[in-house]
DNA sequence: CTAGGATCCTGTCAGC
DNA sequence: TGCTGACAGGATCCTA
């Protein structure tokens, strides 16, 4: 997905045009991708906000919309006056709407909000604001690294003691936020192996890993994540808003940008995992 | 309780 | 051209 940085992205971008307006009808394409009962008709939207990777849709009569975007989902705002995407990077952005993978509509009275996720992976879930916090995904959600002190974060890394760091640090109730892209940026910066156990790792590596996490994180949300802004540039043609900040992720074959050396692509836990073998040494 | 792999689903790309 | 397998910005479920 869609990581924090993307969904932070989205929550500001949204908010711009969804405060106050009301969603006159919900449309669902695909019965998988909407949890809950379709009773939504003419409830205004109060407040987005968003807890890790879940996006929080809140309404005035009491009911939220937790949006997960997973690996492939997308929110595309469109009006006459105005537009808005973000999330999973592809010309869905820009194309015709509703399509194949469009699974929810909201009908606004101002325009039209478009859940589309080629995977169906993510989903809208309709709960009560009240019982967001009883919600299994956030009950067990960890602090983001921002509220996280270095002692937390050991204990929770210590849960793992045998695991590799880098599964460790994807797992939502050790550090919330973190995904397959910022994971390895992360542990670039920290000169740490993903492969590497947690039980090896010092408390000075772990001090910088958990400061190295909110970095790369803030970066991204600094330079507008993954968003319509950065997937078309103003002359229409294509960009790639990872080239901007990403060291190591997709830059195999490339030569590391502190030593030189070229960076590697391997699978740790089943994921593509990027690394330079010479400032990650696996000791 | 943890560890690690399979699984959900659609689409694209490399290699034959 | 068509087929096949690998892989994908995530999280859960199952088994050991």
């Amino acid at each position: 997905m869609p990581e924090l940085p993307e969904v932070e992205t989205i929550k500001r971008g949204l908010s711009e045009f969804l405060i106050n307006k009301k969603i006159r009808k919900i449309e669902i394409f695909c019965d998988k991708s909407f949890l809950g009962p379709n009773e939504l008709a003419n409830s205004e939207i109060i407040s987005i906000s968003r807890r890790g990777k879940a996006l929080l849709i809140n309404l005035k009569n009491g009911i939220t919309l937790m949006i997960h975007l997973r690996m492939t989902g997308q929110l595309i705002y469109r009006s006459d006056n105005n537009s808005f995407a973000g999330g999973h990077p592809s010309d869905n952005f820009i194309s015709e709407l509703p399509n194949k993978q469009t699974r929810v509509v909201f009908e606004l009275d101002d325009g039209k909000l478009f859940f589309n996720d080629q995977r169906k992976f993510g989903f809208v879930k309709v709960l009560p604001t009240a019982e967001v916090k009883n919600d299994p995904f956030i009950k067990k959600l960890a602090k983001e690294p921002w509220e996280m002190s270095v002692e937390e974060f050991v204990k929770n890394l210590n849960r793992h003691k045998n695991s590799a760091v880098k599964p460790t640090i994807l797992d939502q109730t050790v550090l919330a936020g973190l995904g397959n892209i910022y994971a390895d940026e992360a542990l670039f910066l920290s000169k740490i192996h993903p492969e590497r156990l947690v039980s090896s790792l010092s408390e000075i590596e772990i001090k910088n890993l958990l400061e190295n996490s909110k970095k790369v994180m803030e970066e991204s949300i600094d330079s507008g994540g993954s968003t319509m802004a950065t997937y078309v540039k103003a002359d229409g043609t294509k960009g790639d808003y990872l080239k901007k900040f990403a060291k190591v992720f997709r830059r195999e074959g490339e030569p590391c940008v502190r030593c030189g050396t070229e960076i590697i692509k391997i699978r740790v836990a089943g994921r593509g995992t990027h690394l330079c073998p010479k400032c990650q040494e696996k000791k």
